[in-house]
DNA sequence: CCAGACGTTGTT
DNA sequence: GTCTGG
DNA sequence: CCAGACGTTGTT
DNA sequence: GTCTGG
């Protein structure tokens, strides 16, 4: 199917969410003002924070999830486009221009992952997978590393669009699933936003999962599978520091 | 040259 | 757009 | 990621 | 099973 990283939140006040990135701009949502999101699925829009083409100007604004390429003629390309892998994302033609330009930061309280039913359960009869909010153990926000372009629909409307940036799982992440997103440090925020090509050796330096003491996660209700699901209960832990 | 892909994960 | 495959 | 649709013609 | 929509 599609990617991992499939779902995440961005409940924080704006200002929380884009503190430390020294945002110049706030973009509000085709007007509306932002609003807390604890279930963003694929197709909607999310915060997301870019510079401008010559890297002068730092903007933070809704994008579209799920990245289309410029050459699309089809939006619905992006509905498979939602994930970029770090091992293929240097030499994909899909991502490599925005790799080298367009890098962008995701701001989010947190991410969601579904865990297989174990043995055990399946044998009991459980047959569905886990959900399980992923966030820092000190609950500030993760900065998610992602890329962008604008697509222009057949009305000549622009639309952003992004993909987030994932890698092999971390210790105690690779209990839940085996990937997870690249988590940025803030060493690394302002050269991941230039619009500048990195070297090999950058792109080796951040495309690392997070440090294992950095993220703690829990069990939650199956309310989050639904995208219609929307409120501060889904990441209500059913269960503290549990294994899947 | 033109045609066709361009993506990810999970499962088998 | 740009690359691979035929 | 998960949820939900997936089809056509003719008749009422 | 596979695709689209959110």
């Amino acid at each position: 199917m599609t990617g991992m990283c499939g779902r995440f939140s961005q409940y924080s006040p704006v200002a929380d969410l884009v503190a430390g990135f020294d945002v110049d701009e706030t973009v509000t949502d085709d007007g509306r003002p932002w609003r807390p999101r604890w279930n963003i699925a694929p197709t909607q829009d999310a915060l997301v924070i870019a510079s401008s083409a010559d890297g002068t100007i730092r903007k933070a604004g809704p994008m579209r999830w799920g990245l289309v390429p410029r050459w699309a003629d089809d939006i619905r390309i992006g509905n498979r486009m939602i994930n970029a892998r770090t091992d293929k994302v240097a030499t994909s033609n899909a991502y490599r221009a925005a790799l080298a330009k367009r890098r962008c930061i995701v701001p989010v309280d947190g991410f969601y992952e579904w865990a297989k039913p174990t043995v055990a359960a399946a044998g009991a009869g459980r047959t569905s997978k886990t959900p399980f909010n992923i966030h820092r153990a000190d609950h500030a926000p993760l900065a998610l590393a992602g890329l962008w372009e604008t697509f222009s629909d057949a009305h000549d409307h622009l639309l952003r669009t992004f993909t987030i940036l994932t890698c092999e799982a971390n210790a105690p992440t690779a209990r839940i699933h085996d990937r997870m997103p690249v988590i940025l440090a803030a060493s690394d925020f302002d050269r991941w936003l230039e619009p500048t090509p990195l070297g090999d050796d950058e792109r080796a330096r951040m495309f690392t999962p997070a440090p294992d003491d950095l993220l703690a996660y829990d069990e939650v209700s199956t309310l989050v599978n639904k995208p219609s699901n929307d409120s501060p209960e889904l990441i209500e832990p059913v269960e503290r520091h549990t294994r899947p």
